[in-house]
DNA sequence: ACCTGAACACCGTTCAAGT
DNA sequence: ACCTGAACACCGTTCAAGT
């Protein structure tokens, strides 16, 4: 369709905004975030930083391209589901729901630094709001009026696409010390010290580490923080929530 | 306590680290996270940038500092509330804990920056864990177990705190083109022929905000999103889920 | 002990120049 | 039309030097 290039030119080697985009994607995949910059990108596509700028406008349109670039993986793993048949009740909305936003959470850890690029995103690129809309459409098929489910997206909020914002983290070396004691001779005083101030201060907080680390292997908690166990309470909440008052403007 | 300065020397113009961070909240409060660098915070310090760093390790530790500051600013407000007395009832735990989570994010609604940082955060420090031992107390006081108390602190996530991850955010400007159309002549033409082909491809997102836009003024939306409204909505679809399980938990 | 200036190794981006 | 190299205006931070 474009001009016709040169015989012998490898036609692989045309730069596109797709082929910027994948490439954006595939970097940060296996570097990181932070790795994701206009001069590294330009390296791994074999080109001069500023050649980018004929494919993308500057970096923040860069990272919405590559926001666009998984948001169609989540609508192409979405599409795969069973869908609604004709006759399905009107609860059916919230199974349907939970797959669909639990696929979504799957393609989501595929990239793990695409929660933070979604976060910083201010305007939603169509292939997002095309996802949201599918869900809007599952609330619709479950009754609920325009005007709870504009509540739901809200209360939702990134739980829609499959992640939380999880300001409350132990990292596991914390939670073993905590439960335990460290394996360091040396810092093991120090741990030993500070484990006492902090039942102190925190005693709730020291009490409820401790009980939840006790019951290893026993129920969702592996180490210590199960994060798909987790994040599936905090969605079932939500739509128990959701469903009940659907329920209740039904009457 | 520390070695006596030569007289004449006004004291008040000693750096100090407390010093440092209140004014790194200054800036930003004022202009924003990104304008907090190093070397603007040195410059409003009236000193070389890199003086910082006898009372800062490095940025992260000024961010570090300054989550502090305003974590010790919601727990100055959350000790102002009327305690529970002592022959509160179990049920009394919801409406403590609504308070306390509204206050807290009165405070972060004074700090629009704040939420940013705390995500960013990996570890927390004293100040912020205390503001959770609280909550974790109250939900003792509710009768939770503690693995329940933990699987709650997931489902809040950072509505613990006051402030939840909005994804869906609409602008006034975007929702008013689609509910009544643009003011601009010249951009007219293309607004309605991005709303007819946003009607195609995500109708129901469409439906959704023309009928709640109709609204003005009846219900909680004002504009469009009422930001308190729709922050209080979730917060109560998880606090009556998490009331519910603890009443299953006792029987 | 505390503060400074110059310098380093990065950013994103502009611009004039190449082909 | 597409790509390039040098350069600019920023970052955070290191280091040797001042007092």
């Amino acid at each position: 369709m474009t001009s016709p290039r040169t015989a012998g030119t490898a036609p692989r080697s045309v730069l596109t905004r797709a082929r910027v985009l994948e490439s954006a994607v595939a970097l940060a995949d296996r570097e990181g975030l932070g790795a994701l910059t206009m001069r590294s990108l330009a390296r791994e596509l074999g080109i001069e930083a500023m050649s980018l700028y004929h494919h993308v406008a500057n970096k923040e349109d860069l990272l919405d391209g590559v926001v666009d670039v998984v948001a169609a993986e989540i609508q192409d793993a979405v599409a795969q589901l069973d869908p609604l048949s004709d006759g399905a009740p009107r609860s059916a909305w919230k199974p349907a729901m939970r797959r669909q936003i639990l696929t979504a959470r799957a393609v989501l850890l595929r990239h793990p630094w695409a929660s933070t690029v979604l976060e910083t995103r201010k305007n939603f690129s169509l292939p997002v709001i095309r996802y949201y809309d599918s869900l809007i459409g599952l609330m619709r098929r479950g009754g609920f009026s325009y005007d709870l489910v504009h509540h739901a997206m809200h209360a939702l909020g990134s739980r829609a696409l499959g992640f939380s914002q999880e300001l409350f983290e132990p990292d596991g070396a914390t939670a073993g010390s905590a439960a335990g004691g460290g394996t360091k001779e040396g810092a093991d005083d120090a741990a030993t010290a500070m484990l006492r101030q902090m039942a102190e201060q925190v005693p709730h907080m020291v009490e409820m580490m401790a009980a939840v680390s006790h019951e290893d292997g026993t129920g969702s908690t592996l180490g210590w923080c199960d994060d798909q166990t987790e994040f599936e309470f905090g969605l079932d909440i939500i739509l128990d929530g959701l469903d009940r008052m659907a329920e209740r403007e039904r009457r």
